[in-house]
DNA sequence: TTGTAAGCGTTATCAC
DNA sequence: GTGATAACGCTTACAA
């Protein structure tokens, strides 16, 4: 019952043919005779064959394995990402590797050095952007890889695939504004995030078209992974800022800064609006109804897998790609939307 | 720049060493010289060597890599879970292959078959518990595993790590009854998985010691990765169905009712209380303050690891492991608690 | 201290 | 149709 793996030699010797005829009858080579392939298949079978990948690997130079590099799986905007990229790699035969890098740099460097050595055919990364080094890494190496919700402005060569967040930061801003919040408290991610950089763009924008003066106190940086949030709005509120719209970041902030609201006896959005970014009570029916930007993180992820497939598949292409998926409004009970059935 | 990938024939090219030589120093042996550990080591940096695990783990039979197959990453139960084990695992220098089931059948008998032949040193699996053949297929190849959240009565042989559902159910519904909900709603997980059957023993044994009877047209059972709970919840409030408290087996199916109460114009927790399982506030910080049954998934995830690992480690060891973590009561506002802290 | 040879399990090439 | 041989990149045992 408990058996060593089964390898070719071991049906080879069963079977008293030759390695090569095993492997190539259940390759379904043309060149096997119709008994022999039946034969070998149904040794197979009944002694639990299961082919070893890593030795056809060491030849081919294939792993149909990718490895997929962010800050953290347990934050609903990447585990739902994960889970589309792995099905999406799943139907072209790759397996993914998950390396986690809490957006630290070493820890960073450390998991692209860990998929290059596992020879991983390819990568997908969030990079934490606290240096473009380690992405240097993978160009140096020759791995193709393929960056997911961030970019590098000054790296013309780094492929990626982002969303529209410029225009999702407008809209959202646009939208508080629109309300009737003419201050609005952005809790943005750090500036080192091109992503951080770009929504922060888009509420400029919006203020600018309002024709209000932009408040550079209302502008906060948040460290995302480490409930940041929470602390920097109850400071806000207990030293009275003036503000009484919130955009966030992403969901997960937003999340926060309404849980403290909350906590301080404020109601959303009689007494704040809030909006969000990610839009992940489309995957996820939570019973708090934040509006937020929908960046198609299942369209993103798919791409993600195409181009890096297409690069695999075509090493010698110099094309390069920059896909910027449309970003839009998805307006809840956070903002106060009167009843519609969005959501 | 970029470049194939430099292997350790590229180094001994250039050092004017042999292969072996060039794979001792970079390993610290000891019979090398000093001044030649060196040499060889500045080559490497300065090619930008990265040893090919492939190759050594065809040898060794050792691949460092573990499978992490779970029914949907998406889910923050699970993506907490991942990250957890992921990390973990890292730490011992193992990196984890993660591959969704959606809780299928034939998808899990495919992950088991991929994680096999990608000669995994191990694999921790939250099995679907459509049939134990699946788990059988490792036995049978001699894959060390162990289970994770659920477990087969019936198979003594599988080592696991679950949370002590029964107890959980207990606590969850015994809450409810003292809160003055005698007609308790149990949306529960599909009957064929353990935790499911178990919190629903924890659950009835709640009603016999209150010394109410138990009403069988409560208990439901729900698919959790269908979004199956919102249709039936609106289902029992369109035909008027007789509770007021609600016991959801997870957190996300207890966020799907809330959701659909508030749709309904119902308040929580003056209409309806409600608790879930899984505690996942704990680790993201939502407005919603859902009462719920911890099960620390961060000692979950670490227990499996070191289980598998030594598993890994000590091949012919014959112990068994079923490990039993606690649970505990957590109350929030969706039951609701007076003002308190936690949260 | 360093080099040579063999082998991990598979597959491509080329004979037979 | 089938079998022998070499090769993928590395490590272990042994020889020099």
């Amino acid at each position: 019952m408990e058996g060593k793996k089964v390898t070719l030699r071991d049906l080879a010797v069963k079977a008293g043919l030759s390695v090569n005829t095993v492997s190539r009858a259940l390759k379904d080579k043309e060149d096997i005779a119709e008994s022999t392939r039946k034969l070998i298949k149904d040794l197979a079978k009944e002694m639990g064959y299961v082919g070893n990948a890593l030795a056809g690997s060491l030849r081919s130079g294939l792993t149909k394995t990718i490895a997929v590099i962010v800050s953290d799986v347990a934050n609903p905007h990447f585990g739902i990402m994960v889970k589309d990229i792995e099905k999406s790699a799943r139907k072209h035969n790759y397996t993914i590797f998950v390396i986690g890098t809490e957006d630290d740099h070493e820890m960073e460097e450390r998991a692209i050095y860990t998929a290059i050595g596992k020879n991983v055919d390819g990568i997908i990364i969030c990079p934490s952007q606290r240096s473009a080094d380690t992405i240097r890494l993978l160009k140096k190496n020759g791995v193709p890889f393929v960056l997911i919700g961030r970019r590098f402005e000054e790296e013309p060569e780094f492929d990626y695939v982002i969303c529209d967040d410029e225009k999702g930061g407008y809209l959202a801003t646009k939208h508080l504004l629109d309300s009737g919040h003419e201050r609005v408290l952005y809790l943005n991610g750090p500036s080192r995030i091109s992503s951080a950089r770009e929504r922060l763009d888009g509420y400029k924008r919006a203020y600018r078209e309002a024709g209000l003066p932009i408040r550079e106190d209302l502008i906060i940086d948040v460290e995302p992974a480490a409930g940041d949030a929470r602390r920097i709005v109850k400071q806000l509120l207990e030293r009275k800022a003036d503000f009484t719209g919130i955009f966030a970041f992403n969901d997960v902030i937003a999340w926060e800064a309404a849980y403290v609201l909350q906590k301080y006896g404020h109601r959303v959005p009689e007494d704040y609006a809030i909006i969000g970014f990610d839009n992940i009570q489309s995957r996820l029916f939570l019973p708090f109804q934040l509006s937020s930007i929908s960046n198609s993180k299942g369209k993103m992820s798919k791409r993600a897998v195409d181009i890096l497939l297409y690069k695999i598949n075509h090493p010698d292409s110099t094309e390069t790609y920059r896909d910027v998926i449309d970003t839009a409004l998805i307006l809840r009970d956070s903002t106060g939307r009167s009843a519609s059935e969005q959501g």
